[in-house]
DNA sequence: CCTCCATGTAAACACCCGTTGACTTACGAC
DNA sequence: GTCGTAAGTCAACGGGTGTTTACATGGAGG
């Protein structure tokens, strides 16, 4: 009954959740530390301070696919699809979302995800496209995945409108377009 | 030299500044007292307080373009030209940031974002490509100017690639193709 | 069964922030 | 010139938040 691993990781989820919902500012340690079942003191002695579980909270690796055997012509929708499966399919859909929220306000979580784009998207960009135009392409495909991210998870901006069959297509061939298109005219 | 309107026009802008840079929870109003000069207690004045002053602060206008005498195929080059140069030409570039900076964590930031594509960007888009398919167009159209204005300057991510040439161009035909491409394969 | 240490709790501390009310100062009217 | 009102200042208050310290508790080893 009494697991420091299982408290660490209650605490681990719960501020996830939290800081998806409403950022990092706005959510208080009392509040994860309730949805945790937990004493507000652990939170300190466990992670150090609310900051360092920020920390832990946004450590999150993209899972990016392995596109080795998928045809040049597919990968912008083989894309689009993980990237619609990863954050509507599974119930830890927060894992992104408290990324994208947070990033806006909060420094670590933006060099964290300036991290991921240099470390995990930049270098399958590079893979699929060639180093020369890797960065280039990377921040395009950036603007537009980020984009939607921001749109439909952090607005609900048209969010009715995003999940349509269509939209996967039209995204898709950005995405696309984005990683093999001539860059110049 | 004592003018309540002048003041609170520099209170306006000192604001505008903070919360384009850090968003709403970190700026306090006493940095945007002292950057404006003035004591806090006008704020609490002249505004009624700090979240009245922030909403002053985002009443925005967007000021999109009069396209009707523009070519069909230019208007995705041309709307992207027009969004550029409102970021970066004039010396007020706060103006949007702030927006998409504070909509990720304050809710009056995004019914805000959330109205003005309503009135602003849905009826123009209805305008250029029929209401049938308005809401999906401005939703898709939506996705990837906020995650290009999200990128560069609200992370700064990629922010040396974003300015070439090549870049205007690509995300022009991107918003082409969203506006006026055939949704249905 | 007792003891000891990790686990968890409770309360208080220290600080920051938004707000408020009383006070002071400049400018215009007469 | 003086008087009144708007413009601006000052200091204090109240609430909330992250953190810390001292204390309680439960379970494993002797």
């Amino acid at each position: 009954m009494r697991d420091a691993g299982a408290t660490q990781e209650r605490l681990l989820l719960a501020a996830r959740r939290r800081f998806a919902a409403h950022g990092f500012e706005r959510t208080t340690v009392r509040e994860i530390a309730d949805d945790a079942g937990v004493n507000v003191a652990l939170i300190n002695r466990y992670f150090g301070g609310k900051e360092d579980l920020f920390a832990r909270a946004v450590a999150i690796d993209l899972q990016l696919p392995d596109l080795s055997s998928v045809p040049q012509g597919n990968i912008g929708a083989r894309l689009v699809e993980h990237f619609f499966h990863r954050w509507e399919g599974e119930p830890a859909d927060d894992l992104l979302r408290v990324l994208v929220r947070t990033a806006a306000t909060h420094p670590a979580a933006a060099a964290r995800v300036a991290d991921i784009f240099e470390s995990q998207v930049r270098p399958l960009v590079a893979m699929l496209a060639g180093d020369e135009e890797a960065t280039q392409r990377a921040s395009l495909l950036a603007t537009q995945v980020l984009g939607l991210a921001y749109c439909r998870y952090v607005l609900n901006l048209g969010a009715n409108e995003l999940t349509r069959e269509s939209t996967h297509r039209m995204i898709g061939e950005t995405i696309q377009r984005y990683l093999f298109a001539p860059l110049e005219a």
